[in-house]
DNA sequence: GAGTGGTCTAGACCACGCA
DNA sequence: GCGTGGTCTAGACCACTCT
């Protein structure tokens, strides 16, 4: 890992390498990566360049540094993940912990507009997973989810699809979620909507179409939430 | 700065050093900071250091550093100030060029919730001023902005209150939004609603309410937006 | 050519976690 | 007490900008 023939900057080199090797899985989630020492003598370079590739890693929460304990890949647990990805909140600011009842789940041939914003072939399978949000006996979100077969087998045989799903994804598929884009719409509730959550039709609601991606850019799930704001409030924050 | 007493790490002690002195005025925007060598000597510290705390300030955006030129507060131009502002998008995801135009300006007492929000005193004024935002011709969203009367006397003698208002807020007050929290809600449209942007009653909206802070998370300004979603979408990046 | 930030290295010392 | 990451320093060289 000499400069002479790169052009990126080493510690850009040794970011991209860590990142490959990362999603090749030579480190599962929560397990110890080598100490900057190590990586550094390994991959030829000074502990300081290892570190700012670390630094950044961890600005991306691909992985998290403890002082005294070492570097470990980030895990999606049920609170972080939740934390991180769920974003309604009550009125006062305070989060939700929702649970999820799941209505449905199908296996079959994905649309067109599912094909490209998943990247799919013609006539790829689909599980298309129906779900409500709970918050307090109450539903509050109505979600439809669209992952492709290939990357998640016999998901449907799985009891865990009402917990978080990235988790779910992590544990026993090997796929992190690593960022995702929200795009929000409102829109009336229909009438098959209104009976799912168990309002009016005619109400108001929010549609949020997440794109989740994993560290590779590579879209994995294309989620369709509609959410009654009557009660939460979708919550960011721009800066 | 000697770090016998302080608690903080060197660079932190830098960095609201620096923040003080951004705050203060010490540098106006598209200001040259002095070099990093100049601050390491000023300080007493390294200029390691110093690059550290001024790396920090550029990833929170309130300073821009470049090769061979300088390092540079922020300046909101119309252009970057809209692009990292105003998060509505075509459906093809390109961003949108809105135009202002103001409906009313009116001088008035803070009602409780925006003291409470701006943290103003009992009989405190503001300026409440409704804007549309256009795009070719047509209205999609429908402001009301709330900002203290105290910290932008006058605001209503402004020609420029139809652009966009962060450029202007730094550039006549000298007041750079920082961040901003927003929180999204559906409701419907109502007469008074139907009639500014064009549409029918009852059109689902989404309310976005944002709260504006300044580098010292002083809240400047309480922003209401109801946006007709048909044409132009939210769009939100989750990390 | 002078001055700026960007990269890379090497080494010292500190704070934390654990056996 | 050892190994980890966190801080701080000092110095070398590179890439970019302006004059």
């Amino acid at each position: 890992m000499k400069n002479t023939l790169g052009f990126q900057p080493l510690y850009k080199q040794v970011y991209e390498q860590l990142i490959k090797r990362i999603s090749d899985g030579d480190w599962k989630p929560s397990e110890n990566l080598p100490s900057e020492f190590a990586l550094a003598a390994e991959l030829g370079v000074s502990q300081g360049t290892v570190r700012k590739a670390l630094n950044a890693l961890e600005a991306e929460k691909l992985v998290e540094r403890r002082q005294g304990k070492g570097t470990f890949v980030t895990e999606h647990t049920n609170e972080a993940s939740n934390f991180r990805f769920f974003r309604l909140v009550r009125q006062d600011g305070s989060r939700l912990k929702p649970e999820g009842v799941v209505e449905s789940i199908k296996q079959r041939a994905a649309k067109r507009q599912e094909q490209s914003v998943l990247a799919l072939k013609d006539k790829e399978q689909v599980y298309e997973i129906r779900r409500l949000r709970m918050v307090d006996q109450t539903p509050c979100v109505a979600e439809t989810i669209i992952i492709p077969q290939a990357l998640f087998p016999k998901i449907d045989q799985q009891a865990a699809v009402s917990a978080s799903l990235y988790p779910l994804y992590q544990r026993e598929y090997g796929i992190s979620v690593a960022n995702a884009e929200e795009q929000i719409q409102a829109e009336l509730a229909n009438k098959q909507t209104a009976k799912r959550l168990a309002l009016d039709v005619g109400t108001p609601l929010i549609r949020v179409d997440r794109i989740a991606k994993t560290i590779n850019n590579q879209c994995i799930e294309w989620r369709s939430s509609l959410c009654d704001t009557r009660s939460f409030i979708y919550s960011v924050s721009v800066t």
